[in-house]
Order: structure tokens, then sequence, then C-alpha cells
DNA sequence: TCAATAGTGTCTATGAGACAGTATGTG
DNA sequence: CACATACTGTCTCATAGACACTATTGA
């Protein structure tokens, strides 16, 4: 049994307005994507409804702290899908907003898994689809702009940053070259701190002078 | 009064899904922006509401069509804008579009006027923000993708196209190297025929390859 | 001392801006 | 012919990839 829904006037409106969340981390070197179970055995994306008087972005963030545990979120607004049946319990669209988090980052709730993204797995609903436009949104501004603080958040070596870098652009970068193009964006700072792990030479630390949304100075670097 | 809609669980819904659209081309060498009277002898965008059964894109290209007697359009979704209080009818999230049209195009809609984008008009609702964002997204895509194809419909001379392109950009580019980088994005093909436009050499035509969206080779081109 | 990691310097290929000069039309 | 517009060739600067070389730590 489907929901419906009639407004004031007398005309059919949407059941509710949804929220789905692709929240994006670097795990072992591999871009991974926070999943819950889904019907069928399937994965699926935490998420929920708008309440009225909310917006969806206030929405995400809540359902985001619900599942991670996490207040400050890099948290941007990807696409709209309202595809008609996109949902088998009736006329729900959904705004999808794309959130990044730090690698360490555990989820809070215990239906909750780090996924492989992209991977074999089975999708629900239209999630697959809404995963692809989030990954494409991430590769296409990540020298462009400081999404990667998300991931980045606090300080960061030029190796941990290349190495989130490189798993999500899915390639290797070179080292020296990758540092020197990083600094040349003129989103991050030294923060004049070092720190060793193991043997060799300590590393500086660098932070992103931003953690809201911001654009970088408009060079170039191939993804592919 | 305001309208209100209940769910069949009994809970408060959205009263309507809307579309709005961003119709944009280039006249005069201004980038120009369709507009109906709104409240208040507000300007306001073309739009309208989303059908039990439609997905928002299709709206979209209704509407445009009875705005614009168009019915092959560039169109791509913008964004979502779903603020507490957006709309002072009720709950009415809208999904905006953003519409390329050529620049020839006259409205059909008697009320429907182009006009100066961005200018110093007053808009209706959240309509500015929403137009900032069309034009921001058109900006950034001119030299990364075909959206130029929505104005530049059917045949051009190079020099028909850099007036588009700088319109958008608003700056100039040297006639030259603009033909040159246009030709490198890989997205035009020459046709073969030439058109001659009062004195001096005829120029050769050419035309996009594709006017469904497609991506360019990844080239850069400095927009400001 | 060596191994390991961090960081610097530099060579080269390519893209983009600028512009001089050439080609081909109309009157 | 003059003039106007279209097009070609080329110089130069900036960016990015590659990689040799130096620096600084722990064992």
């Amino acid at each position: 049994m489907t929901w419906t829904a009639t407004n004031s006037e007398g005309y059919a409106a949407p059941v509710a307005l949804a929220t789905d969340i692709v929240v994006l981390t670097v795990r072992d070197a591999r871009l991974r994507v926070l999943t819950i179970d889904g019907p069928g055995g399937r994965r699926a994306l935490p998420g929920g409804f708008v309440g009225a008087g909310e917006a969806p972005e206030q929405t995400a963030r809540r359902k985001l702290r619900e599942k991670t545990g996490l207040a400050d979120v890099y948290l941007e607004q990807l696409a709209t899908f309202a595809d008609p049946g996109r949902d088998p319990r009736g006329w729900i669209p959904t705004v999808a907003h794309l959130a990044l988090v730090p690698s360490a980052t555990t989820p809070t709730d215990p239906g909750a898994r780090w996924t492989k993204a992209p991977g074999r797995r089975r999708w629900a609903f239209d999630h697959e689809q809404i995963l692809a436009a989030a990954i494409e949104r991430l590769e296409g501004k990540l020298w462009w702009s400081n999404v990667a603080v998300g991931i980045l958040a606090g300080a960061f070596t030029m190796t941990e940053a290349r190495h989130v870098y490189e798993a999500i652009a899915g390639r290797a970068y070179d080292a020296a070259t990758f540092a020197r193009d990083l600094k040349a964006t003129g989103l991050v700072e030294a923060t004049g701190e070092r720190r060793a792990e193991g043997p060799g030479r300590p590393a500086a630390l660098y932070r992103f002078c931003d953690s809201t949304p911001r654009w970088g100075l408009g060079r170039r670097k191939r993804i592919a």
C-alpha cells in the first residue's frame, strides 16, 4: 500500500521530502561510502525525511550527527532525484547531499558500514545513481576547491594529503609535484609544526585555511 | 492564508513540488534571462508545479514550451531551493533548472521579457539567488563542456561563437586564440560550408558535435 | 654508518595569451 | 584598387609531469 498526500487546494502533493547523504571518506587508500542495510539485502545511503519548517541541509546534518556523531562536517547539496517511482512508498523526492568526513570516523550507528566506492555492491532504490553523481562531483572539485578539507580536517602532512587525493583521483601523484601544486592552490597554509611517524625526516604540517567551501586559484590538474 | 498538506500517515507534507527555470541566452552582446511579472512589480523566473507522476525535468520542458515555443532545449538541473518560508504560499520546495536557448528566441508568452543578467532588477521570492547559481554554473562549465550548444544551436561562425563566449565569461578573447582553443576542446566540427555577412572574407561554419550535455577534453580557460 | 622519509631544484612538454602577417571576400 | 573580415604562424609565459639531488630523522 503506497502513501498519498493531498494539499488544502485539493491536489495531489508529494508524500514527503527526503534527503539522502553520500558520506565519503578515504580509508586504507580507498574511497569509501557510509552505507546502511536497505531492503532486499541491498546497500542504502543514510537519510531521512525533511521535517516541516526544516531546510534539507539541516535534516542532512541532523542525520549525519545520528549516524557518525559528527557535528561539523563538510556538506553540500548534490542534486535532487524525483523520478516518479523512485521510492515504492510513494511520491518522495529526495535532495541528495555530499558529505566528507575524516578517515578516522567510526559510525555510531551499529548498522552502518564503510563500503568501497565504487564497488560491486547492489544498491537499493536509485542510490547507485546518487553515489555516481557524488563521486563525479568530488573528483571534479578536488583540485579546484577545498573539498578535501572534509577528509583532511585538522593538520596533515603532504604525504597524508597525497594519499587522500590519489584515492579520490584514482591515480598516483609525484610527491614533489603534489606538494608544490597543493601549495599553489592558495588553499592550505603551514602550521609551523612537524610530525615524526617512525623513521625518516619529520614532515611539516599543513592545514586548509578555510573549513567552509572555497574555490582555489584556478590552477589545473589532470585527473585521468 | 497559506496552503497545507497532510499525507496518509498523518504527517505534514510539502504542499507541492515546484520547478523554476533560468532561461538564459546572449542577445546584443549581453547575457539575458527570461523573466515574467512577479508579485509587487518584481521580476520572477518562469516555472510551475510538478504534476503527480511527472519528473521535474519534464515539468520544466513543458513550461519552457509554453513560454518560448521551443521543444528541443539544452536543460539541466541546477539545484533545489527548499528553505522554509521561501514561498509565502506554504511549504513548496523548488527544483531549479538551467536552460539555454538560441539568441533569436522570442517569447510566445506576452508577459515574458528578456532581462539583463545580472542586472539591477528586483526579484520575487529567492529568484535572485537562483539566478546567481545559474550564472555561476554556466560560467564554470563554459570551456569544459558543450553548454554553449544551447545558445549556438545549428551552424555558427567562430566570430558568432566568440561573441557568445565573451558575453558569458565577461571578458574579451583574441579571435585567433579563441578559434584555436574552441577547436581544441574536441566539441565542435566544421560543416564545410561558409557564410558571407557583408564585406570581408566569408567565414567557415562550425557546429557542436553533440546537442546533449558532454564534457570537453579537459583544457583550461581563464574566465576572469 | 645506513635506511627511510621529507623536501628542493630543474628540465621539458603543453596550453594559453598576444599579435604580426597572410588570405579572401565586397565595393 | 582600397577596405573589411577571416585565418595562419609564431613568440612567450605559466603550469604540470618527471626526476635527480639534498636534508633530516631513527636504528
